[in-house]
Parts: structure tokens; C-alpha cells; sequence
DNA sequence: ACAGTCATGGCACGTCGTGTCATCACTATG
DNA sequence: CATAGTGATGACACGACGTGCCATGACTGT
């Protein structure tokens, strides 16, 4: 009953386990409902139980409460790349690994949640921005793997900076589709695109 | 009416004309000096002779003011895609075109003041996610052009990225090397390394 | 000389984000 | 069982950001 869950909340409110998560899901609901430029820090904390002083605790801002778990995505590049064998070259790596490891990173998040969290963002410039950051710091990561695999600075960064990019237009192809071709064969769909434009001779 | 033109751009403020460059020059220097964090807006206007609500008239927030001018790009890459051969593909207008419409698009602009600027920008997050959402503008507007040539979706979006990718790295190399080979000719060395790592044959 | 236009000045206000200290639940230790 | 320690939260103050609103004064056109 969503009246007993409110009651415990408010009188337990101190110390009730999944603060963070329960921020995360008010802040959603209340973007989609009113616009988040229109949703106020006290509003999201209300509907969580908590203070205002405690959000701000758990997100450097009010944006980042829709990127929580992302601040993790470099270091596991970082891993993925370092186990990956040390033959493949930069476009091989891309090819074999960005559908595997972009599943990885995806999985156990909905495809609804995502539907959601892309609206929101799509609907307000300041999460693009933020958006466009997260995907930066990945690029930087993807560099520094491919520099510890003895790439050369500019290689690595032109191969860091196509695997983003393709990783992004897949996911939003991805996700206008609603989740139909999955993930890495729509990753897969874009790299072939790729490959056949960077390919095409000039004449 | 040409005349009434040339007047209202020389009547350009109530008491001294060039508001708006006084506001940027100051908060340039004030961001170099101090940080952008420890700027405040009251002292950039300070320093330019103007009030706070002032600022806020010339530039939307804060960081914007390191921006001025940026806002007419997609505009000019709109007119320079339209004004093409339609014959060109998308790749081919690339390799001929994107030298030539940076070079107009950087003319004009010392390369102190871009190193300067760049410093800044470097040093605060918040800039840098604000030079991406530029970049994201740039894309979009040529992703716009290579449809309206004809070019199918998915190949327009994958062109226009590949076209702002090369360009910032480019730009990015270019002012590393603090200008000497010029932005044309790095434009062109990113692009042929570019191409040299797509048409990596992954055996 | 007169009225209109427009950039600026000035003020109030809500929101964001931070610093600081107090409070309370849980835990370890004796 | 008592006590101190730990860690998350509550509560308050505060500066900065950004906006709405109206007043002011210089310039323009008639």
C-alpha cells in the first residue's frame, strides 16, 4: 500500500536503506511528470524522504542524479581493454569488442528505464551537455587503453573517438527502434555503415 | 537602407559602444587570473563598467561569454554545404571541404587569444561539456546539410560526426603545436590518418 | 521640440550548491 | 550492559547564479 510506504518512510525517514536509489527514482519521475528545469532539489527530496542537503550529498548536481553508476563505465574500459589480446589493432579491437562490451555496460538497466531517461535528457540541453561529458571521459579512457597497448597519440585517439561515436549512434538507433535489432547487432550495423562511408573512394 | 544599418551597429551601448567585447576581454583575463570557478559575474561587469543584470543580457550564463560568435556557425555550415557540388559524397565533401570552411570559421581570431581561451576551457569541466554541446550543434548542422543533398540518415549522422571529430582533434593538434603546421594542413594529416585507420583490413 | 526605441541600471526573488555543526542509529569493545 | 566510535542524515546560514520587472537616459526619427 503506497500509504503504509509513505508512513514508514517519513517516520523511519532517518537511515532507511536505499537512499541513493530512492533519489534516483523520485528525480525520474518527477522530471517526466513536470520538466526538469520545473523540478526543484526540495521536491525530489520530498518525494524520497530526505533533505534537501542529503541530495547533494549523494550527486555533485541535480543533473547527475540521472548518471549515477556511470562514473564506474572508464575503469571497466580501461579492464576490458587490458584483457583483451594484446594482438588485435585499434579497428580490429573495435570491430570484436565494442558489442560485447557495450552489452556489458548496458545490462540490467530496462529498456523502458532507458526510453525514459533518454526523454528526459533529449528534452532539456543542459543533460546533453552533461550527456555528451560522459561519453567524453569514456573517450578518454578508450585513449589511454590503446596508448598502454603501444598506439600512437593520434591513432589512439581517432580509434577512441569512433568507437564512442559509433557506440552512440547505435544506442540512440538502438533505442528509436525500442530494443528491436538488439544491441550489438546494432552496434555491429553501424560499424559496417562506418566502415563503408570512411571506405568510399574519392575520385 | 544601408545607412540605417551602419548606425544602429555604431550606436552599440547608452554610455561607451563595445559592451559586449569589454565583458568578453574582462572575463577572459579574470578567468586566466583567477580561475572560472573564483570569477564572479559582479566582478566581470566590474571590471567592464557595467552591472550584473547587464551581463546577463549579452550572454545566457556565465560560461557562454567564452563562446560569443560560436551561435553563427551552424548557419554558415548550412550555406557551405548548400553552396557545394551536389555531385560530392559525403566523404569527398569532407576531404575538399572541411579545411576551407574551418580556415573561414577560425579567421579572424589570433592564435593567443585561442590558446588563451582554450587554457580556460581546459581547466573547468563545466566549459568543457559547454564546447562539446557546440561541437554537438556543428554536427547536427551538417548531419541537416548531408540530408538535404540527399545522403540517407544514418550515413549524414555518421559523416557529420566524423567531420567534428576530425576537426576537434585537428584543432586540438593544431594549437598543441601552436600553430605551425597550419589548421589546413593538420585538418588534412588528421584526415588521411583517419582514413588510414578505417581501411585497417582486420584479419 | 517631441515621442518612440532600446540598452542599461537597479531591485527583488527563487534556486543551486557548499560549509558547518548537531543528531541519531548502528557497531565494536570492554 | 555500558560506552565510545563511525557514518549517514538533519538543520541552518550563506554566496553565487540567473530571471522578472520596472525605471532611466541617450539616441533616433518626425
Amino acid at each position: 500500500m503506497t500509504w503504509r510506504v509513505i508512513t514508514r518512510i517519513s517516520r523511519m525517514g532517518r537511515w532507511q536503506p536505499g537512499a541513493r536509489e530512492r533519489l534516483e527514482q523520485a528525480a525520474l519521475d518527477l522530471f517526466l511528470e513536470q520538466g526538469f528545469t520545473e523540478t526543484t532539489v526540495p521536491q525530489i527530496t520530498a518525494r524520497a524522504g530526505l533533505t534537501t542537503r542529503t541530495f547533494f550529498r549523494h550527486f555533485a548536481d541535480k543533473r547527475e542524479v540521472l548518471f549515477a553508476g556511470e562514473e564506474s563505465v572508464p575503469e571497466r574500459v580501461a579492464r576490458f581493454m587490458a584483457e583483451a589480446p594484446p594482438s588485435l589493432g585499434p579497428m580490429e579491437l573495435i570491430t570484436k569488442g565494442l558489442a560485447p562490451a557495450a552489452a556489458e555496460i548496458f545490462e540490467g538497466r530496462s529498456l523502458d528505464y532507458l526510453l525514459r531517461r533518454r526523454a528526459v535528457i533529449d528534452a532539456e540541453p543542459a543533460l546533453r551537455e552533461r550527456e555528451l561529458r560522459k561519453f567524453s571521459l569514456m573517450s578518454e579512457a578508450l585513449e589511454q587503453g590503446f596508448r598502454d597497448r603501444g598506439v600512437d597519440h593520434l591513432t589512439a585517439r581517432l580509434a577512441a573517438e569512433i568507437a564512442v561515436t559509433t557506440l552512440r549512434i547505435a544506442v540512440t538507433r538502438w533505442l528509436d527502434q525500442h530494443g528491436d535489432p538488439d544491441l550489438p547487432a546494432t552496434i555491429n550495423q553501424t560499424l559496417a555503415a562506418m566502415r563503408h562511408l570512411t571506405n568510399t573512394p574519392s575520385p
